[in-house]
DNA sequence: ACCTGAACACCGTTCAAGT
DNA sequence: ACCTGAACACCGTTCAAGT
């Protein structure tokens, strides 16, 4: 009900009030299921990025699981309405795991890429897709209200996205899968030296 | 004002109502200087970002422009309580303009680098650097308030910095620098193909 | 086990009226 | 030009009491 709401009124409604009077209970009963606001959205959010979990990353580089886990990430972020926000709070609570974290962590440890490298790769990931989508998702809530300076390009009704923000994000993401593979021959080269066949 | 009690109090505490108490003026006194809440905290974000000003970029290679930027970035975000927060809003809302972006354009154009690869780049850097702070504060207001999960690994009270956050951040940012760079390599191998000598 | 009713301590914003 | 007073329409949360 909650992720209803959310969809088809936007965060700043999804009050505990008008989830309640959506359920046809008091507000009050709300806080037998949840110990508070924070604990809902959690599990609002556990709902959003549940689709990452059906990801396989089967015999992936790190360049294309940094590819394919971001564009995923967003597109699950922008699959309801102000998501990125939501989820963006959920996760620095430390209420849910980064999906990108773990599935990216399975990838380096299938190329003998050093944990610590992809735990790094996995925050520049998870931070510029949550950034990128959230600054997305509050221009369109802010166009929605008629209270943006400058208006989008062109902003497709149908789905809400962008299809310069498109090419930007996908650009944008491909730097840093590039950077990840250049730390990783960084490493490797560093490896080499230290282990020398001689 | 404003500024001062976003320090000591942090954000949720920075309300019309308490500014209001704070000058020894009544809540509605303020809607005569700013037409809302939103304006009045962006007017703080430029305060907060004013820095970003007095970088001089020198001659500095795309590379080295990413990485002072970047950190600078996030130190002028680290000097006040909650700021990210404050700051990405403001951003998102385009009540302030990104101090990163301009910045970099003006170093593409010094090094014959297109528009549009620096503004990819300076995207990819201001969310990073937006994302990663907003999660370090959002932590450390949690820690401060007792309702994290797993504390942070080792907090230095004075500055509210961690150092296990300063090398991952150098890390991530280093790594966004070097797609950069490889972005442009491309572009190069690419014009110059197109206008062979022949 | 699950919910109601009523209250508590807050918000941002408006607007007539004052000086 | 700048501010007060009073109101409006909201919030999240608590807790005794009901069934």
């Amino acid at each position: 009900m909650a992720l209803h709401l959310l969809d088809e009124q936007g965060l700043p409604y999804l009050t505990m009030r008008h989830l309640a009077t959506a359920l046809g209970l008091q507000p009050s009963a709300l806080y037998w299921h949840f110990p508070n606001k924070q604990a809902l959205l959690a599990a609002v959010s556990e709902r959003i990025l549940a689709p990452m979990g059906e990801v396989s990353i089967g015999n992936m580089s790190m360049h294309e699981a940094v590819l394919t886990l971001g564009a995923r990430m967003r597109e699950c972020l922008l699959a309801h309405r102000d998501a990125s926000e939501l989820v963006s709070s959920s996760l620095a609570l430390g209420l849910v795991g980064s999906p990108v974290r773990t599935k990216l962590l399975d990838v380096s440890r299938l190329h003998g890429v050093p944990n610590a490298l992809a735990e790094v790769a996995a925050e520049a990931v998870m931070h510029f897709v949550m950034g990128f989508t959230f600054h997305e998702q509050q221009r369109l809530a802010a166009s929605q209200l008629g209270l943006l300076e400058v208006p989008p390009a062109s902003t497709v009704e149908d789905t809400g996205a962008d299809s310069l923000d498109d090419d930007t994000f996908a650009e944008a993401l491909a730097m840093i899968a590039h950077g990840t593979e250049v730390s990783i021959a960084q490493y490797r080269s560093r490896q080499q030296q230290g282990s020398s066949p001689f």
